[in-house]
DNA sequence: GCCCACAATGACAACGTTGTCTATTTTACT
DNA sequence: AGTAAAATAGACAACGTTGTCATTGTGGGC
């Protein structure tokens, strides 16, 4: 049915071997054969059977490991993934998993026994779990982590890392200069790395201009928007109120938005917030929501393509690289003079 | 270094054509063979090489096809999809594609191809594409197709099918119970069926009710947040001022409430709006969308489910199934009469 | 007690590739 | 021109599985 490299070798008139070297761009077969052969290859519409090639040993997918409920994000890295992969011929098998779960390691083991995939990418928060990473170093498992952090990280294996810190004094500062001083801070998930990054950022900030630090106002809890909405609704309660709400995600600025419409408490005039992800609903809530942009896609691209040449080339032939999320400005922030107007 | 059917056959002292068998659970092994065997693959922890049963032609892989940039609705399919895969012991390779490219055809044959799947979970628009499923049939290769359609929409193949029609007559029967006469409906891409049958269902909701179709409330587009900011808009300054809003899906009815918002219209006082999908947005949003649930991931699971029974036995030994969307009230609604309060 | 059928097991080929080794041709240098 | 080295091409094994066929043993019917 589907042409084998042996059609392929028939129909050009050489042998098999010659074909794979033609696939392979080995370079040691001749000008003339290499015609023939490419002619004979268009012509059956032939592809390598990848099956074949993983027997042998040669790896042609690659893993996508995750756990975020946050579709967008997913969606996206997945299709910056993806991209790459098609570019290079890759396969992808993705693998969504528990992080809290018991088995997450025999789970992950599993996954690249049986699909025997040539190396992984791995997103927060497992990118963060030291206990996985020993065993994938153990088992000499080739794989790239995205993370966050500020210039490389650690140099445990190549990554691919998002400044949150940085991007989190930005907005901060931005915030101070509208003339806000009481700024709330709702954190994300503790697993997660960005999460404690972002709320570096802002302590630095806070500090840098030489604001109190008001832990009422830093807010632990969950990268929901239930969550979000759960938290703003105390803050809105509580002894002091916030003229800004820094929100660590889109998601939890979503529930901030939600609670202070259902309290009556306009935005951004009585309350700015600025979210994190520049994810759809920032664009399509109302007020459109300030937040900084990560280009998650282009994130993903890069580091399935640093993974590719790990694979081929060994980790010593890459260096990690930095993503720095920048501050989009919309209409749910406003200077705190105006409250008074 | 991982263990191969080999060393399960060397520990357990037996050929390793009986640990084939035992793996396939072929019933041909005697019964203390059978427990050794077991034993020997538990202290390897043996995995079988997916590689190695595919090239001798066993697909143990699907593929899932889709086109659609709604992120919740990817997302929550490959849940599905992801979460019958796994109970099965089958891998999944997705295919994002542009149902309008031409070469949409010679990109699934070659994904087909290369990746060697079994069976493929075909999704709208593409699962509506006459040319594509011809050459699937052609081709000998299995599928099972998630569309838009009433009980059974045809006998090509098996299917799994959402009664749209009969949500969408359920949908505007309630706008109408709640006195709404002057009911725009903002449709989808016509390349999708669900947004014709859902035509349908408004249509024949407003007949049988004896309100006369107003063809300047129907307003044709696409299923995107911008389009219905656009058509809202439109339809605001319009000669007819409706009194509620049927959306497409979520994304569209967003974009109602983002143009209602900025030409100061009050939700739902002044104006009524449902969308259809139930995403995470309608649940965000402020106020709380009206809408219908589709249970996309079961719908994904169920659909995966079949592929996988097809892909052993056989189309016949399967039957197609229906799904029906249910009316979820929230608070982008209310009776017609409290304009006037 | 003999033969046949049937169950249980194993030996071996095949799937479509790539790696290794060997054979042939060409090139380049003395 | 002769020879070594390099370039090119092919033969064959191997990867880990399953299908096919052959072999062995076991029990039942005559």
């Amino acid at each position: 049915m589907k042409p084998t490299i042996k059609d392929v070798a028939k129909l050009a008139g050489v042998s098999f071997k010659t074909v794979s070297r033609v696939v392979n761009k080995e370079g040691t077969v001749g000008q003339d054969l290499q015609e023939k052969v490419m002619k004979a290859i268009k012509e059956l519409n032939y592809q390598p059977n990848l099956s074949a090639r993983l027997l042998r040993g040669t790896a042609s997918s690659i893993g996508f490991i995750y756990d975020n409920p946050n579709s967008n994000y997913v969606i996206d890295m997945q299709r910056g993934i993806l991209g790459e992969c098609h570019r290079q011929g890759y396969e992808l098998v993705i693998h969504p998993c528990e992080a809290k779960s018991k088995t997450i390691i025999d789970e992950i083991i599993g996954m690249v026994d049986r699909s025997r995939v040539g190396g992984l990418v791995l997103t927060p928060p497992v990118s963060e779990m030291p206990e996985v990473l020993s065993v994938l170093n153990k088992r000499k498992l080739k794989y790239v982590r995205i993370l966050s952090g500020a210039n490389p990280p650690d140099t445990i294996s190549p990554c691919v890392f998002i400044d949150d810190r940085t991007a989190a004094y930005k907005i901060t500062q931005y915030l101070i200069d509208l003339g806000h001083k009481a700024i709330a801070f709702l954190g994300g998930d503790e697993a997660h790395k960005s999460s404690t990054e972002r709320m570096e950022g802002y302590k630095a900030a806070l500090k840098d201009n030489k604001i109190a630090i008001d832990k009422k106002l830093i807010v632990g809890g969950e990268y929901s928007f239930e969550s979000g909405v759960k938290r703003t609704r105390q803050l809105l309660n509580g002894p002091t109120k916030p003229t800004a709400v820094f929100a660590c995600n889109d998601e939890i600025a979503a529930g901030t938005l939600f609670a202070a419409r259902i309290q009556g408490v306009e935005v951004p005039q009585q309350l700015s917030i600025v979210g994190f992800e520049d994810s759809p609903f920032s664009r399509q809530a109302w007020p459109n929501l300030t937040t900084a942009q990560q280009p998650i896609r282009t994130i993903a691209q890069r580091a399935t393509s640093l993974l590719i040449e790990v694979m081929k080339h060994g980790e010593k032939s890459v260096e990690s690289e930095g993503f720095y999320p920048e501050l989009i400005v919309r209409d749910s922030t406003c200077p705190v003079a105006s409250r008074k107007g």
